[in-house]
RNA sequence: GGGCGAUUAGCUCAGGGGGAGAGCGCUUCCUUGACACGGAAGAGGCCACUGGUUCAAAUCCAGUAUCGCCCACCA
């Protein structure tokens, strides 16, 4: 026995902190600056400082890991750049969060200080989940941590912004803005969140001036009258068409607006007549455009109504609700309400209602970045998995509207602009004028910030030293893949690229994979505010990084999954029954044994065979970003191949007495391990690399694989000469017949320790070689001897046999005084039922003359080698039904 | 309103023109010296529905239903 210490269920704690702590203490993933040969890079989706891992991050992280590791393993150079990012609304809102406690806000300390507040909570909080990365581990280059407000990354970020001003992408504008009262800043149409909700439509009528007549509308938000300049009716309704170019009264402000016609308006939508807010309403700010109407602020933009709204003023729009519709009552304005489900805009981040709102912001026009941007996917120097995401994201790009980029708030990248309050002059520079070039008088700066999706959009180039030419930029730029959920692919994916192609000229990775969502149990998302989050650290906790990662890639696919506690503990069995198989070789190898293949017996050359076709499929499967098959693969190969039949087998000769055989079936045993420890590492890092670590190391000519570390290791690559059909062939007939042999028994109750002496009769030895090549074998897994093979069943000596078929083959299992009558007819007469079948519809596909004419001859030739063998199967079982029982079959 | 995806075993999901698969759960048996987080043998499916294409459809096409997700300016 070697002298191998492994207990017998393996324990993940101690192993993942151990591992983790010797390569990061060893550099093992620092990326190299200069590196010489092909280079693999990745760059996380930078998570929120704010944030901790949640099971998307987890995956996420998985999937990357995945990639660098087999792509190390490959020989190149990687980088896989960790960072975060600042946040700006999620993090100032955490601060603010903190301040509240101490009953401050943020204007009482006042801008410098809030700033100094939040650098000290990243300070203190900042690296949670670049932790908990390391616990699920993530080979990530933790030595190039990056942050999208590190100071050379901010002045990226302004040398972006300067630019595309002076390009003319980047102007300010007085426009119709989403507006969050709650966070108190503009934000983007795309971080606007659309919930369905049931609220009123109103009915409110409009005198029309000059006329005891009205024009009733239909509003779900009667509190924006205020600011309306305008009544609208469809041209083409006869209803209303009198009234176009009269005046209409606004209630309660008794404001004189126009009765205009435009085609927006639906006729049958509520009355056909539609009251125009252009101050409060995308829609109506269109027709107020066309038609030349003004547009009237009525709600300020803290979500008050402000001095337009009379004797409402102050109030809070959406609470005076109720209190105008009650006033127009009175006045015997209100007609009537219902019922009306409709989607609201709410803001992404704090779930607020949000009040479009004409305010004076920063944008930046997007056609001119877009163009290129559709054009590298659609040329494929880009690639999407699943394809279909590249469909979504071109359609996207090419309907794409000005980006709302400033931000009211203080936690952020502030605009390079500068004003003069003297001369209205804009300075928009990376340095402060010191005085306004105009007119010489004092400037102030803008107080606004950038969107953070402005700054993460330059994530892959800044990260590494842009706008400087840095080493890292040329080996690791354009990095390789990138890895993310699909709900920021238009808010980041999108716009990473068009900046990659503006500042670098090159698409900023080759491929994007889009990962599935997974969802909790009930197929709800997982969020926190819902209760229906799992942490991954608690599953890690429970089974292991490993078991984690596994069961994780095992559930992901092309869709979104509901998150199966049961696929983690496959992982954790999974990690458990690879190092028992582990335990097994190590020890049970001879002391004197090396790796090295030596195929000897049928199941030798079978498992390497097979070995061979998994290591390329395992290759094919990480390449094409299958990791759920690759963990299939994986699993299937090691457990239902190597560990049920190969180490079974192999038993028989590493426990024998033979001293060349046990050298022998050590040294392949070894080799199979060390290969599987390769081709599972990416996904499995921690067992795999433990287990490794416990190889004999032999002192000279060592198989080339074995290496210190496993991390460094070569992928596992198939030797052509493994590949061994006929031995393959040989192994599904043993495997069957063995199977056959085991499932007879226990249908006959045949005790488990009769030793059964079973003739084969196979027409082609060669089928039956892996049960005559490695006779221990049969004993090990079935305790039969071999009595004898033959080519013809006449050439069995006389006796009393049950049959067993497996492909090429039949084994004849004797049954002397062991048999239940009752029990053996009902197993006969089972297999007649089946075989009658199989007969009955091969029959039927051969007598239809269409398909013996049309179908591929190999197919035809299956169907009738089907039908011999049911006839067969069938004549021999009425010959054992007569034999045995002394009855004649009948079906 | 447009688009995309899903519907397969009790549950969670693979598969994908030529005899339905996995894990969990279930039944029976087994503490054999790698592993009970294990082993052996089983039971369990009209592959949502309706049509079409085909010699052959769970698989391809069309439609229907249900669920989910995006996008969109019906107040």
């Amino acid at each position: 026995m070697a002298d191998v210490s492994m207990p017998a269920r393996y324990s993940p704690h101690e192993v993942e902190e151990r591992l983790m702590k010797e390569w990061l203490q060893s550099g093992a993933f620092h990326g190299e600056t200069e590196p010489v040969g092909p280079t693999y890079s990745i760059v996380i989706p930078p998570p929120n400082v704010t944030g901790s891992l949640h099971m998307g991050h987890a995956l996420n992280g998985t999937i990357q890991d995945v990639l660098v590791r087999y792509h190390r393993m490959l020989g190149a150079s990687t980088l896989w750049l960790v960072g975060t990012d600042h946040a700006g609304i999620a993090t100032q809102n955490k601060v603010e969060g903190q301040l509240a406690a101490e009953g401050l806000r943020k204007e009482d300390i006042g801008r410098d200080d809030f700033e100094r507040r939040v650098w000290e909570w990243r300070e203190r909080y900042g690296s949670t989940i670049i932790e908990q990365l390391k616990r699920l581990g993530c080979a990530c280059d933790y030595e190039r941590e990056r942050f999208t407000m590190d100071e050379a990354y901010h002045d990226a970020v302004l040398r972006a912004f300067v630019d595309l001003y002076e390009k003319g992408d980047i102007y300010r504008d007085l426009y119709l803005v989403n507006w969050c009262p709650r966070c108190g800043s503009a934000i983007s149409d795309l971080e606007v969140e659309h919930v369905e909700r049931t609220d009123k439509l109103y009915y409110l009528r409009y005198p029309i001036l000059g006329t005891d007549d009205h024009l009733t509308v239909a509003t779900t938000r009667p509190e924006t009258m205020f600011g309306d300049t305008a009544v609208a009716v469809n041209p083409d309704d006869p209803r209303y068409g009198r009234y176009v170019g009269m005046k209409a009264v606004v209630p309660l402000v008794d404001r004189e607006v126009p009765i205009i016609a435009d085609e927006h308006v639906d006729p049958e939508f509520g009355t056909g007549a539609l009251k125009i807010t252009p101050g409060h309403d995308p829609n109506d700010a269109e027709i107020a455009r066309r038609h030349d109407l003004p547009g009237i602020s009525a709600i300020d933009f803290t979500g008050r109504l402000n001095e337009q709204a009379g004797d409402f003023a102050g109030r809070d729009a959406d609470e005076a609700r109720p209190a105008i519709v009650d006033r127009l009552t009175e006045l015997g304005l209100f007609e009537r309400s219902e019922d009306y489900a409709h989607s609201v805009g709410t803001c992404y981040r704090c779930g607020t209602v949000i009040q479009p709102l004409l305010s004076l912001q920063w944008f930046m026009d997007m056609k001119r970045l877009a163009a290129p941007a559709i054009e590298c996917v659609e040329d494929g120097r880009i690639d999407f998995f699943p394809h279909r995401w590249g469909e979504v994201y071109v359609e996207w790009m090419r309907g794409i509207r000005p980006w709302c980029v400033s931000r009211q708030l203080w936690w952020g990248h502030r605009l390079p602009v500068w004003y003069c309050d003297d001369c209205n002059e804009v300075v928009v520079a990376l340095e402060a004028p010191a005085a306004c070039p105009q007119c010489g008088g004092p400037v102030r700066r803008d107080e606004d910030v950038l969107d953070t999706w402005f700054s993460s959009a330059m994530w892959p180039f800044a990260t590494l030293g842009w706008p400087e030419s840095t080493p890292e930029l040329k080996s690791y730029y354009p990095t390789s893949t990138l890895s993310t959920a699909r709900d920021i692919i238009y808010l980041w994916v999108a716009r990473m690229i068009m900046m990659g192609l503006e500042y670098m000229g090159d698409v900023p990775f080759r491929s994007v994979i889009v990962h599935p969502t997974i969802l909790a149990a009930d197929g709800r998302r997982m969020s926190k505010s819902l209760g229906t989050g799992i942490d991954p650290l608690e599953l890690i906790d429970e089974y292991g990084a490993d078991a984690t990662r596994f069961g994780l890639l095992y559930m992901s696919s092309v869709q979104d999954v509901r998150f199966s506690a049961e696929r983690i503990e496959m992982g954790r069995n999974f990690a458990n029954k690879l190092w028992n198989a582990s335990r097994l070789i190590l020890q049970g190898v001879h002391p004197a044994a090396t790796p090295g293949v030596e195929p000897v017996t049928p199941a030798d050359r079978w498992i390497f065979s097979r070995l061979g076709s998994v290591c390329g499929e395992m290759a094919g499967l990480y390449e094409s970003f299958d990791f759920a098959e690759a963990a299939r693969v994986a699993y299937r190969f090691v457990w239902n191949e190597v560990c049920d039949w190969y180490l079974e087998i192999a038993k028989a000769r590493l426990y024998g007495e033979d001293e060349t055989e046990r050298l022998q079936v050590s040294g392949n045993l070894l080799a199979l391990l060390e290969r599987i420890l390769g081709l599972l590492h990416p996904m499995m890092p921690f067992v795999t690399a433990e287990v490794h670590r416990n190889l004999p190391r032999a002192s000279a000519g060592a198989d080339a694989q074995t290496q210190a570390d496993l991390l460094n290791a070569r992928f596992p690559v198939a030797d052509p000469g493994w590949a061994d059909e006929s031995a393959e062939r040989a192994m599904v007939s043993f495997i069957a017949a063995v199977a056959g042999i085991r499932s007879a028994r226990e249908e006959l109750d045949v005790p488990r320790d009769a030793v059964g002496r079973v003739w084969i009769v196979a027409a082609d030895p060669g089928r039956a070689s892996a049960l005559t090549g490695q006779p221990g074998a049969l004993r090990q897994l079935c305790g039969c001897e071999i009595a004898g093979v033959v080519a013809q069943e006449d050439e069995v000596p006389a006796g009393r046999f049950t049959t067993v078929a497996a492909p090429g083959l039949t084994v004849l299992l004797p049954l002397e005084g062991l048999v239940d009558a009752g029990k053996e007819r009902a197993r006969l007469l089972g297999r007649a039922e089946k075989a009658a079948a199989d007969r009955a519809r091969a029959n039927a596909k051969l007598s239809n003359e269409r398909f013996v004419e049309k179908a591929p001859p190999e197919v035809v030739a299956q169907e009738r080698e089907r039908l011999a063998l049911a006839e067969d199967l069938l004549a021999d079982i009425a010959r054992q039904y007569r034999e045995r029982l002394g009855e004649d079959l009948s079906l």
